[in-house]
DNA sequence: GCGCTAAATGCTGCATACAGTATTCTTGAA
DNA sequence: TTCAAGAATACTGTATGCAGCATTTAGCGC
């Protein structure tokens, strides 16, 4: 059975010895993903540093981490800014989040397991509810987590990978994207689709949905975003 | 005109203020890729700094960098090891590529300029003079930057950063890849109808061979892998 | 009052120092 | 000889200090 967290958190069973890093790396990247950090402010060692509680070498070497991620830029003798992305950009990254799910779809409706495909089943029910109650954070936190997993059920590390890491930089983005509710209930409904398709194993449908998803997904974050 | 280097260097126009991180960087990943850094090897900071002439702060943020980019693995109190993969891991990274390479194609012929293609033919005439004259190391190179330059003239910032990163975690298996005289001359004929298909702007045929020669890229490598 | 120059402040980049933990070596007994 | 336990060593993780660069502020001429 394929791993289908909300947290892609690997080896997330193993204790945790002491890791202060993945601790500072989590931390920062959610202050971005949050918009505590917007696009393009600086980023402070030593006021970070003391707001966290700890010193600027660990807080440095997590800033080079997110740097290699793409969630932040690194600007000679100046330190480090919130990356901020045009909508070029943004559009780029859709298509080629596209590109992988659809991959990924293929995949998943030949080899995912009834089990895994049930649990991506759970994910969605459960997002629906959050959807009915209003409930908008753990709507968008379930959201993500239904498209990781079905990725995920495709078995393959590289892809869940770099799948990940856009969607990552995206996170802030997709945040402020379903804001009218008639959009909201689209892509609802759309994820409705999307879970029956898998459910049949009909990878052809499953693909064009998930093509269909993110294009919607860009038409309703587009006008938010500077050229 | 879309940027076509065998190093892809983002913003190499301007002048390099200074940055010891970067060199750092650069060279970490090229003593892994050149295998001067095995896999499953524990990098000592200590060490490594006094070999590089840099104290161990750099160096340890340029390690977390290369953590995040895939290239070495964090081991709480143990340092970072060289990451090691294995035959799955590497046939997974492939299919990536080849999804992400596929996707490029269809772009670049909708929207490479004539120039741009020529560029392409250029690196590959250039490959094509090094493989006859045996310059291996020179080959391999402009062969990732014929990759990565199909890849750039989709224009997608995006794409051509995740792919630049999945080519970088196999740079060191596919340089031991093209061993035989005859697998370097089916790679060599395989380019040679890449450029064409490029220059017909025929989607579909460079698609098909993109996804051929990735097959094979993996028949040539697959056997030199532990399981 | 406005613009320009220069001092002063603040921050980053790098090195070093110290504490805590893993690893290796040594010593002893079975 | 082999194994085990403890000491010694080595290395990582974090904090701190200092030098250099960027930015801001103050002073001065116009």
């Amino acid at each position: 059975m394929v791993a289908v967290n909300p947290q892609p958190n690997p080896e997330s069973a193993r204790i945790e010895r002491h890791s202060l890093h993945d601790a500072i790396v989590t931390r920062l990247r959610d202050m971005i993903i949050e918009g505590h950090l917007p696009p393009g402010t600086r980023i402070n060692e030593g006021q970070i540093g003391a707001q966290l509680g700890v010193s600027r070498t660990p807080l440095r070497e997590a800033i080079k981490y997110l740097a290699s991620e793409g969630l932040v830029e690194l600007v000679p003798s100046r330190g480090a800014v919130v990356k901020a992305f045009g909508a070029k950009e943004v559009l780029d990254m859709i298509e080629v989040i596209r590109t992988l799910e659809q991959f990924a779809a293929t995949r998943a409706c030949q080899i995912a397991t009834s089990n895994d495909i049930g649990a991506i089943r759970d994910l969605h029910d459960e997002m629906v509810a959050c959807y009915r109650s209003g409930d908008r954070l753990r709507y968008y936190k379930l959201n993500q987590a239904i498209h990781s997993g079905i990725v995920a059920l495709a078995g393959n590390a590289a892809l869940s990978d770099v799948h990940g890491m856009l969607q990552t930089r995206l996170k802030r983005i997709r945040f402020i994207g379903h804001e009218g509710p008639e959009k909201w209930a689209n892509a609802v409904a759309e994820h409705e689709e999307m879970i029956a398709a898998l459910e049949a194993r009909d990878e052809g449908r499953l693909s064009a949905i998930l093509g269909r998803h993110l294009t919607l997904a860009w038409e309703r974050v587009k006008d938010s975003l500077q050229p």
